[in-house]
DNA sequence: CGGCGCGATTGGAACGTTCCAATTCTGGGG
DNA sequence: CCCCAGAATTGGAACGTTCCAATCGCGCCG
């Protein structure tokens, strides 16, 4: 007989209505082939009947595996993080994992305290998407798990690989095509202060000396309002092409320009930096990082590394 | 002594370390009041020395309880969609559940897999932001475990709440504002043959009438490219304004505009619908729905319906 | 006709927790 | 000095699986 009024259904039961052992119910549920075809037949109408769902947690707890690895985003706002996640979910498919994603929503601490949500969940490797971890923090966390870094390149910290697109060459890339245009008042608006902003600033700056140009920065930040801020004030000194740290903030210095009644790319030429897809609609220029493809470099090395923790 | 050369420490390892029971030591890590000082000071030091984490499969084996729910998110890409998990996020944090995000990447077929991966990890509710889900579909999920939508009304499924905007009354809304700009030729850009699409195009249509003007609709859909064709055949037909789907096609629309030489909104008007915050920038209206506020609701009706599973 | 082999099936231990009931320890009151 | 209350601690069962070793059933060979 069934037990109390309702309560999910377990192995136990789906054997006990096939008439078998909840271990024969377990085979034959696996799909393993030394399961008499009427049993399985049996046994698979039972689970049906009974609306049966695996327990994963069980299943997990016992096989020390969860065929799980974790993501974590920095900001789901960007929809470049969202291209990146493509790639990797297309890896990781590939080879017999599931991602449990989730973010922090840039802030460090909820950051920390989902990762380690996803620690405890036992994920076997761990993808961060961008991420504002201390190195120690990080450290750490590599120690326990495979870790794969995209986006920033992190060397010397054992257990982690990193995956990143060459933000230096990609800014001088953006300052030649500029100047190319006929270009020489470059102005770059800057990403804020942290290493992604420093490498694609030290890109534009070493790109306008090689030019014999002037190098101006303005302070920015790789959001809209950081981008808009930073034209206004680019402008004001008089320069005819922008050369911005991320699509998001370009969007933002597009505003201001058609906010002070320039039009793009007549007036000023702008070049954004990440290859967001929005921009193909804008007439907007962007470095374009194979974002997919960084992601699937990322869960491949990962699933490499999870399979044997050599170097 | 320790066992083999590694292996994760469990909390019958902690335990030997501090010299006590396995039961004192789990007593301790949950914070308990009855336990000694001193002991407790011991196991959260062996604790910390052998870099013990607990296992949360194993608990939440035992206590038949996650804390945590299941949010499926249609498409990354959206950054509607992300303003909306904010909101959920947010609540969900207040209450003591965290989140696991699963996306389907809008295909039907891993949506399916995705959320029935959630289901097997024992999620404690579900938030679906929009799906491609079947009725019934839906309504098996709704009967295992509780679930609220968000937006799409759906009604007439047990277990099943919904938080949605009111699309019709949305679309008219842009529809009164095009008019009160002195325009007549108001084009509707579609997002194609779904539910959402179905309702703000019927808003728009009833606002056509009610305001004595002929309705005409081009196919379109909640993508760039839909904007983008759609808005080339509007033009085509002479409208000045154009009332476009969502926030993703005015865009695209907008691209099409300026390909063609007119300017927004010297030219043409254009209102998008959503309110992605990314408008702000150019110079799209948009008819804005409270995303994250949406979030919440949805969020907090789910704590609400497990706590309770009355209607 | 007895045993052998092999396919099918089963019981039970194990995974790492939590928590209940039972046990030990402490000191103070009679 | 004994007893007892209450605090501190402990053993062990349980959660739902997987999988190993052991058992069962049965047809076939000698």
């Amino acid at each position: 007989m069934t037990a109390s009024v309702s309560r999910r259904p377990t192995l136990h039961d789906v054997a006990a209505r096939a008439g078998v052992s909840k271990s024969l119910a377990s085979l034959a549920l696996q799909g393993s082939p030394k399961v008499a075809p009427a049993s399985r037949e049996a046994i698979l109408a039972a689970a049906d009947e009974l609306g049966y769902r695996p327990n994963r947690t069980a299943s997990s707890l016992v096989r020390q595996r969860t065929h799980t690895i974790g993501v974590h985003i920095l900001d789901l706002h960007n929809p470049v993080f969202a291209e990146i996640l493509d790639g990797v979910q297309e890896a990781v498919r590939g080879h017999d994992y599931s991602t449990l994603l989730v973010t922090g929503n840039a802030d460090p601490v909820t950051e920390r305290t989902e990762i380690t949500r996803l620690l405890e969940s036992r994920v076997e490797g761990l993808v961060l998407i961008a991420h504002r971890l201390s190195d120690e923090d990080l450290a750490a966390i590599a120690a326990e798990v495979p870790t794969v870094v995209v986006t920033w390149r992190t060397d010397g910290i054992p257990g982690l690989d990193s995956v990143a697109g060459d933000d230096v060459a990609g800014a001088q890339l953006a300052v030649d095509h500029l100047v190319s245009l006929g270009h020489s008042h470059i102005a770059h608006i800057s990403g804020g202060d942290n290493r992604i902003a420093r490498e694609r600033r030290s890109g534009y700056e070493q790109a306008m000396v090689a030019h014999g140009l002037d190098p101006r920065v303005v302070d920015g930040a790789f959001t809209e309002q950081g981008g808009y801020a930073g034209a206004e004030q680019a402008i004001d000194t008089g320069s005819t092409a922008l050369v911005v740290a991320n699509d998001l903030a370009a969007i933002g210095a597009l505003a201001a320009l058609r906010a002070r009644g320039l039009s793009v790319p007549e007036d000023v030429s702008v070049v954004g930096y990440d290859g967001m897809r929005l921009l193909d609609s804008l007439d907007l220029t962007t470095v374009a990082q194979p974002l997919a493809d960084m992601g699937r470099a990322a869960a491949d090395l990962l699933v490499d590394r999870i399979a044997q923790p050599a170097k």
